[in-house]
DNA sequence: AGCCAGGCCTGCC
DNA sequence: GGCAGGCATGGC
């Protein structure tokens, strides 16, 4: 089932080449001021970290909390977001001597239960952050996801874990496709799939036609 | 002008 | 252990 929607998602959009980062630890920043927020907002706040050299563990601690706040105003709820970053950067610098990779020594569930431990980090940024900067081999569910399956008759699911079992027994291919897989739903959610009901356009229901026959 | 965005935490029940 | 309510900016 996921393989041929996948198929047919790789067959339009191709390699969407993400994470769009120049690190793994941008990664990590991107996915957190993400949350609930335009990517195109986060660009703009990376931007200005990138501007003002702020682009390390250390360099973000070093900044003056209120400072920080500034710099990543564009993408919203900045007030929590300043201090979840913070939250992070202690934790990469504490437990990890300064590099996110040291989290690749543990296994994945290690890894996991230890981002999920932190403030600010739930489960889609967790594993973002697992799937795109560390290369474990995780889906990503989100509110895209859920709405597409849910939608158009994939599957019915009331909450991300089962999402995520489903996805992991019933899609098969390598750690490149689970990456770029997220990135299709994201894409085709963008433009066919929006929070309203009548934005289902009749292209994604020919997607899914062709899927579920 | 109004809805929406690549969530998460808290505080109720 | 589910679920509102709050968080905040900018794009379209």
């Amino acid at each position: 089932m996921l393989n041929r929607l996948y198929n047919i998602l790789f067959a339009n959009y191709g390699d969407l080449n993400w994470w769009p980062a120049e690190t793994p630890f941008e990664v990590c920043i991107g996915a957190i001021l993400t949350q609930n927020t335009n990517w195109k907002n986060v660009e703009k706040a990376i931007n200005n970290m990138k501007i003002k050299g702020v682009l390390s563990p250390k360099e973000i601690l070093n900044t003056d909390l209120n400072v920080l706040k500034d710099l990543i105003k564009p993408a919203g709820f900045y007030n929590q977001k300043a201090e979840r970053l913070q939250i992070f950067c202690n934790f990469i610098m504490n437990q990890l001597n300064g590099d996110i990779l040291n989290l690749k020594k543990y296994s994945i569930h290690e890894a996991r239960d230890k981002l999920l431990s932190l403030k600010g980090v739930g489960k889609e940024t967790a594993d973002s952050i697992l799937l795109y900067a560390l290369d474990f081999k995780i889906f990503v569910v989100d509110a895209y996801t859920m709405r597409l399956f849910r939608r158009y008759g994939i599957g019915y699911f009331d909450n991300y874990d089962k999402c995520q079992d489903f996805v992991h027994k019933d899609f098969h291919g390598e750690l490149y496709d689970y990456k770029n897989f997220h990135a299709c739903i994201v894409e085709i959610c963008k433009t066919y799939c929006k929070k309203k009901p009548l934005c289902n356009i009749c292209l994604l229901k020919k997607y899914c036609k062709k899927v579920l026959e």
